[in-house]
RNA sequence: GCGGGCGUGGCGGAACUGGCAGACGCACUGGAUUUAGGUUCCAGCGAUGAAAAUCGUGGGGGUUCAAAUCCCCCCGCCCGCACCA
């Protein structure tokens, strides 16, 4: 029995691939074009069965659409800079320029092994001077645009990677990568103004149509889009006054406090002399933001000397508090609070027994006896206890506070987002250097653009904490390129996710000595299918929707959207084993014993424990070089398509991908040794074959539709289904009949250009075996034909009462009152009736008849 | 709390626009081949039942000739956000 030999074949089609130049698409406006992409992987040493299964889609994707006839772009690069690569300095001793490039051939091998068709000619690297200088204009060019700026704000700092994290980098008050709990720090950072697009990037979002709705919701959310009002309390006795923002100014009237954040510039100023207020300050920082703490913490205020004046009625005066609920991050950091109509402020009020004052009506309320207790109202009805207000809407009177703010010039209507602006300051070493130069004289010099790239200087050491670049004596002291005296260069380095807004753009043109050729972004953009985890939803999703439109209005292109369609993958997971002692075990340390537990290599018991995602410290692992050594790429390329939806995660199991194996098998003996002689290339298989033969053509023409279809819709578990279904029936093909031989072939040519885009390989050692002389990847996919995948026979469903009785087989398109006929001939159908006529009978054409006794 | 999604055999999952529930695979059972294991081939595989048949898509109700699919209520799970003013 022959085995299909991978090892020599796998690599035989790669070469030849290669040799075609098959995924080394130019620019041609003749065409369609079509762009495939992955998210980049960080170089983190090996690729993971989870970094497969997401190429492999995108190269199903591409390859499926360059048989459509498309001029595809699927190119691969590495978002180089980061983190593991400075800690591995640090613990190892290598530089981290030697351990990302190490670490890219290790992974750029193993993708080629996988047999992945990337253009390699557009290979880049986050980390290359030649990739990172146009990031450095492109921030000169935000600078000048007002886009990227300085200042000094209470930041995220991560103590484990000794830098800032931006907002969305902070996930349940913790780093998303480190985990550990992160500190308020008051620093002087660069930002980019991603709020300038708030609304933009909001109001398009309802565009991205090929987008996975929870993407979309998650970006909504984190833009956090509030209408409402900002009002101005005056401060009594002082001409300071306080913003507000809130999104019921309807409720103004029953205003009884002020709240500001512990961080609001006038508690600081208070502070400066009230040192209750510094330690109530300081008791509000030491608790965490974390759920947990929110959920512990009770609402707490600090009572001030300060009394605001009511906006409408200056006659009204209201306490002002430091409340440690009040976030500086949101709105304007202080509040007025109104206790009838919200919870939170009917607990302050409560507790530090202030005035409760209903503004708002409900329906079928008596105004006189009307109060609220311990329930906040926060529903409709009509503003009473409001002066000019009193019998409006809720909207209504939100219209008319906002016009009266604005004629007495103490507010406005307004919208508040939750976004802020994106910090992209690192205090690391191994990321792009931010182009500025600081002088005593001058202030913030811009580098000029003949100095760029600024590289980063390959000679720095790790032997202490912090950034090295702090302490580099010839790289960080330069002169001043406006007046030439002594100065200083930006020590900070972006933040990576700066590196990642752009790639896609230096894709269309990776050799350019500019950051991207107009025109070349303009035939490939936007990404027609962008294939990654979800785990982007909010950051590089979203940085890089702000980027293309920042880079817009500099004049770079013209594109908002860089993603027309989003896929987001799941991930694969595996079981994990513990061993008595609660040690965990790698997959191939434990074998199945005879009872149907697991044991491991002394023959102890194994606790199976649940499915997780694959991590090294739980040892549910499975090497990528150990799959494809035993049973090559495409194998582990079918299960990955084969056994879930692909935006659900994926069990991988060993008797999964034996499963897949022996497929790979069965086809590979299909064609090395056909049942049926074949007849030569280019046989047509006569009109006139018995019956049994054509159901078999009639499944291979719905096959390709349906395939096509699923390919189509992401829905590749499906699509392998259909394919296994037709070898199924090939295989049933009767040797004797007449021709069986041309339709064996028909259908095995088939077979082997429906895999191609899932077993590439595989597909060209079959159709190398069929006689054909071609690449499959040079083939276009196969047209299904309607005429000869139109059913003759159709097997309608017989129900009685809605209940399946019998099938009956009838010519296609029976005529209506034929099938009633048929139907009620049926015994089965008689003795239900049991004599009596029906009552009616429904007919749906070629699917279903139903007698209703 | 708010938002998004999900719930189908022992398991992963199919099921079009409401129209034969369980395709395809994994596991398992029996048989053939094999020195044996593996491979390969044949058959079986939702539950109850000897069969006829009945029941069956998280639970309850409803719409319909017909519901996994639509509507209402409830339960459970997953994900995201959250002192958001």
């Amino acid at each position: 029995m022959s085995r299909y030999n991978v090892r020599t074949s796998e690599p035989l089609w790669q070469q030849r691939w290669r040799e075609a130049r098959c995924f080394e698409p130019q620019e041609d406006r003749a065409r369609p074009k079509y762009y495939v992409l992955e998210m980049f992987p960080y170089p983190s040493g090996k690729l993971h069965v989870g970094h497969v299964r997401n190429y492999t889609m995108g190269d199903l994707v591409a390859r499926y659409r360059r048989a459509q006839g498309f001029n595809v772009l699927h190119p691969m690069g590495w978002d180089a800079f980061g983190l593991p690569a400075e800690n591995a300095a640090i613990d190892a001793k290598v530089h981290p320029a030697d351990w990302t490039s190490e670490n890219i051939a290790t992974m750029r091998a193993q993708l080629q092994r996988m047999g992945f068709g990337y253009d390699w000619t557009r290979e880049i690297a986050a980390c290359d001077p030649e990739y990172y200088r146009h990031e450095q204009k492109m921030f000169l060019d935000f600078l000048a645009a007002g886009l990227a700026y300085r200042k000094e704000s209470w930041v995220n700092w991560d103590p484990v990677e000794h830098t800032v994290l931006a907002n969305e980098q902070v996930i349940e008050g913790r780093g998303w990568r480190s985990g550990a709990l992160v500190e308020k720090r008051l620093l002087s950072q660069w930002f980019l103004r991603i709020t300038a697009f708030s609304d933009e990037l909001l109001e398009s979002i309802g565009s991205l149509d090929r987008w996975p709705e929870r993407v979309r919701v998650m970006q909504e959310n984190w833009i956090g889009r509030s209408e409402g009002a900002q009002v101005t309390f005056p401060i009594a006795g002082s001409t300071d006054a306080v913003e507000v923002f809130t999104t019921r100014p309807d409720t103004l009237y029953g205003a009884s406090f002020l709240a500001l954040s512990p961080h609001h510039p006038l508690t600081q100023q208070m502070a400066a002399n009230d040192s209750a207020l510094r330690e109530f300050i300081a008791e509000c920082d030491r608790l965490g933001t974390s759920e947990a703490a929110i959920e512990a913490a009770e609402k707490r205020g600090y009572r001030t000397a300060l009394e605001a004046v009511h906006p409408l009625d200056p006659n009204r005066r209201v306490p002002v508090y430091v409340a440690n609920f009040v976030l500086m991050e949101y709105g304007t950091g202080a509040i007025f609070g109104c206790p009838a109509h919200d919870q939170r402020d009917l607990d302050f009020a409560r507790k530090y027994d202030l005035p409760v004052i209903p503004v708002v009506l409900p329906p079928d309320a008596d105004p006189a006896t009307f109060a609220v207790g311990d329930t906040a109202y926060v529903d409709d009805g009509r503003i009473f206890n409001s002066d000019f207000l009193d019998g409006l809407s809720v909207p209504d009177a939100k219209r008319a506070v906002g016009e009266r703010l604005e004629e007495l010039g103490r507010g406005r209507r307004t919208i508040a987002y939750r976004l802020r602006d994106w910090g992209v300051s690192r205090q690391r070493y191994w990321g792009c250097p931010i182009p500025l130069i600081h002088c005593a004289k001058c202030g913030i010099v811009p580098v000029p653009e003949k100095d760029l790239p600024v590289e980063l200087p390959r000679d720095v050491s790790f032997d202490k904490p912090g950034n090295p670049l702090d302490r580099h004596p010839t790289w960080k002291n330069v002169t001043c390129p406006d007046c030439n005296g002594p100065a200083t260069r930006e020590t900070d380095t972006l933040d990576t996710f700066v590196d990642s807004s752009w790639y896609f753009l230096r894709f269309c043109s990776a050799r350019a000595p500019i950051a991207f050729e107009r025109g070349a972004a303009e035939y490939w953009m936007p990404v027609d299918q962008y294939i990654g985890g979800v785990e982007h939803a909010v950051l590089h999703l979203l940085y890089s929707r702000f980027f293309t439109r920042a880079l817009k209005q500099c004049g770079y292109l013209d594109l908002e959207e860089p993603f027309a369609g989003l896929f987001t993958q799941g991930m694969v997971l595996h079981q994990t084993y513990q061993n008595v002692d609660g040690e965990w075990l790698f997959p191939e340390e434990v074998t199945p014993g005879s009872d149907g537990n697991y044991i491991d290599r002394l023959g102890r018991p194994v606790v199976t424990g649940r499915n997780e995602k694959m991590s090294k410290s739980k040892k549910n692992v499975v090497g990528l070089d150990e799959i494809v050594d035993s049973y090559g790429a495409d194998t582990a390329r079918l299960y990955l398509m084969s056994d879930s939806p692909p935006e659900r995660d994926l069990e991988w199991t060993e008797t999964g991908i034996e499963g897949a194996w022996r497929y790979v098998n069965r086809l590979w003996r299909m064609v090395s040794e056909p049942t049926v002689t074949l007849p030569p290339v280019g046989a047509t298989v006569p009109n006139s074959i018995p019956p049994a033969l054509l159901d078999v053509r009639r499944m291979i023409h719905k096959t390709i539709a349906a395939v096509t279809d699923d390919l189509e819709k992401f829905r590749f578990n499906r699509a392998v289904a259909r394919i296994r279904e037709l070898t199924n029936a090939l295989e049933g093909i009767p040797a004797d009949a007449p021709d069986a031989g041309a339709v064996l072939r028909e259908g095995l040519e088939t077979v082997t250009r429906l895999i191609g885009p899932i077993m590439p390989h595989l597909s060209e050692e079959m159709w190398r075996a069929l006689g054909r002389p071609t690449l499959i990847a040079e083939t276009r996919w196969p047209k299904a034909d309607p005429e000869l995948a139109r059913d003759e026979q159709v097997t309608i469903a017989v129900q009685v009462n809605g209940k399946l009785r019998a099938t009956l087989d009838l010519p296609r398109d029976a005529a209506g009152p034929a099938v009633e006929e048929a139907a009620l001939a049926l015994p089965q159908v008689s003795r239900m009736l049991e004599g009596k006529p029906p009552r009616k009978i429904v007919v749906v054409p070629n699917r279903i008849v139903n007698v209703v006794a």
